[in-house]
DNA sequence: GTGTATAGGTAGCTCGGCTACATGTAGCAG
DNA sequence: CTGCTACATGTAGCCGAGCTACCTATACAC
């Protein structure tokens, strides 16, 4: 996949994938290459500044967990991440409709 | 829509609109915000240039035409570029399954 | 003659994601 | 006990596509 089409789409994918669930940062690029049978790929200096810009935004909220003498950084949807993610899932289909309508139309 | 979701999927959009017609880059535009129901709504700044950076890519070609006075540089897709379409519509199709796959995916 | 729609064009900015780097731990092979 | 790999977090700075803000020019209505 062409590197730059994530734009403007990586805040619904961090969002989505912490639907329902706590994760740390290095999980959920596990995560979502999971998802995503391996098409995604973040680097990480992609999504740890972006969970923190979420966090800031008040979409996400962390804590520090220590597994086995590891630190992690455990993120989690808030409330206000939860309608975000909603939001982000309905501009998806809009934005796939219209740009989709325009590839198969016919000339 | 958000303004930069668009990135990267801009010369897919330019290539579908030209598929079995030729359009000058004013027409382009309000074809592209009629297919789109108005959603889409590029500025010249935008569709100029990339459709100069296209005829360079020899996706496109164009010739002046003039319409009552009025200059015209209309483009029609070259083979290279039927075929640049028809790679943009996979890759669409791909992106949106795997975007698409992650944001519907439960916890 | 003034305003509006049509038509094409460019310089420069912006900012999001990427590259490249820096830091440190756990666990295994040898 | 040394080296290597996987795990884990983070930042500085670059890069480039699309946008903003302009400029130019013609046809036509009023």
């Amino acid at each position: 996949m062409k590197a730059d089409t994530l734009r403007g789409h990586l805040d619904a994918l961090l969002l989505a994938v912490l639907d329902g669930r706590k994760l740390h940062g290095y999980a959920i690029i596990e995560a979502l290459s999971l998802r995503s049978d391996g098409a995604l790929d973040l680097p990480t200096g992609t999504v740890y500044p972006a969970l923190r810009r979420l966090e800031r935004a008040g979409y996400l909220a962390s804590e520090w967990d220590v597994v086995s003498g590891r630190k992690r950084r455990t993120y989690r949807l808030t409330r206000s991440g939860q309608q975000a993610l909603a939001a982000e899932r309905a501009e998806w289909q809009e934005f796939t409709t219209v740009i989709g309508g325009v590839l198969r139309a016919e000339a």
